[in-house]
DNA sequence: TAAATAGTGTCTGTTAGACATTATTAG
DNA sequence: CTAATAATGTCTAACAGACACTATTTA
């Protein structure tokens, strides 16, 4: 923020350290939830049916109120647990949705947040959703609100970062083989990867993977070494898209 | 947004689509601005010095309230405007502040933006203002709220995007020459770059540069020509911080 | 054995970085 | 002329992409 949100009332010194509702226009602020998953050999997202007007029935995004005594970050975790049942997924701000119409009924503010989440078993259906699913996001049809537009920014999101961050791993086990996290890049990016380069780049990249020292022929054939995600942040060098 | 702005009075229809200030917790929504500019062999951040309570006399970034009927995206190009008296310059949204006591006397809920401008005459005081200056963000003080953090998000935002996008661009003139395009890499990214791979490699890629046809000496020696900012707005390949 | 997948090696064209050289102005 | 800066060229080491080859399992 910054200015002055008692601006009509600075000349009353004794409002100045008040609520006061005259004071600023009323807003609503919510968070709304992009959550990936790679499963069935397709990008998906986690999308909840609508039990209430307006939109009653329609597909949206998971989302909820921020509440007074928590923070907008905060909020996000909270919706992403109560909506997986699993904690410590990723969890990045996506931006802000703030058009003036974009709920009929009211002024809301809506900030948006991008979640990977590895291949959850099933979605706890949310206290207020009537349904919930993983749904392929190029088959998402018309979404309530503006959440098209929010899911389609998050899809790009998600397809950049695994450029030059480690996180494509996210949407992996805790431990994985080379040919599984391939197999995610391939999916995400629509995009057929050589299998040779991609593990010489990935295992390559200081920091990235790190090895268990375990293995598993759970793919078939020769065993394949298992890995952990490294610590790095930031990939160097990135990877390209094919 | 997503759910149900309405949920208390969801059972009751009368209410569904009407305003009630009880339905959501109230909010104030701002908007904060982090403007750079490169000038005096700096790069400098746009910042105002408060005239109000709280943090009065404290430098702050500029900013403001969101009005009831414009978005939030309109709201921080028209503070700008107001801020620099200048339109049309590159913004795009940096993240959305929402601890719940960063504005001591009630929640507040910022979106800060990040600005990139050429180098402008003077700022001119903003009409809740007291004071406005360009000042070099290492020479940055503390700063009023959590504009400290914001500010710091905005120039790591900034120094990331040279890297893969034109904007550096955006901090020259509509004309400029290879050596001052460089020279703004160098101030914002503070490294040494090789005038000759800068030359060849900015003038390489796709859609960045756009020669005029004309020439300058304003630098000394031999006439540099002159190039306008090209269509490309993702560089391939990126350019690289030393 | 064959089939499948994992992992390594090799070659080639491109590019980044270091630096030499030439070009064109002002004084 | 000299000094200054622009622009191009050259060399080398590193790397991406293509693909041959070896390794280790199951059936």
């Amino acid at each position: 923020m910054g200015s002055s949100p008692c601006r009509q009332s600075d000349d009353n010194p004794i409002l100045a350290d008040v609520y006061s509702p005259s004071d600023f226009p009323p807003f609503a602020v919510t968070v709304d939830l992009v959550v990936l998953t790679v499963r069935a050999d397709a990008l998906c997202a986690l999308l909840v049916r609508r039990g209430e007007a307006p939109f009653r029935g329609r597909w949206a995004l998971p989302g909820g109120f921020v509440r007074v005594d928590e923070s907008v970050d905060d909020a996000a975790a909270r919706e992403l647990r109560e909506e997986t049942g699993v904690g410590g997924l990723h969890l990045e701000q996506l931006g802000t949705y703030g058009e003036p119409r974009r709920d009929p009924r009211m002024r809301v503010v809506s900030v948006a947040y991008l979640a990977l989440a590895p291949d959850l078993p099933v979605p706890v259906a949310g206290t207020d959703a009537a349904e919930a699913a993983w749904v392929p996001v190029d088959r998402v049809g018309a979404l309530a609100f503006d959440h098209g537009r929010i899911l389609g920014d998050g899809v790009e999101r998600a397809r950049a970062k695994l450029e030059y961050t480690p996180l494509g791993a996210e949407f992996c086990g805790a431990e994985f083989t080379v040919a599984e996290l391939r197999r995610v890049y391939e999916i995400v990016w629509g995009v057929e990867l050589d299998p040779r380069n991609f593990h010489r780049k990935v295992t390559g990249v200081e920091g990235m993977l790190e090895a268990t020292g375990e293995s598993t022929t759970r793919d078939g054939g020769r065993p394949a070494a298992l890995f952990r995600r490294g610590p790095a942040s930031v990939l160097h060098p990135p990877l390209v898209r094919g």
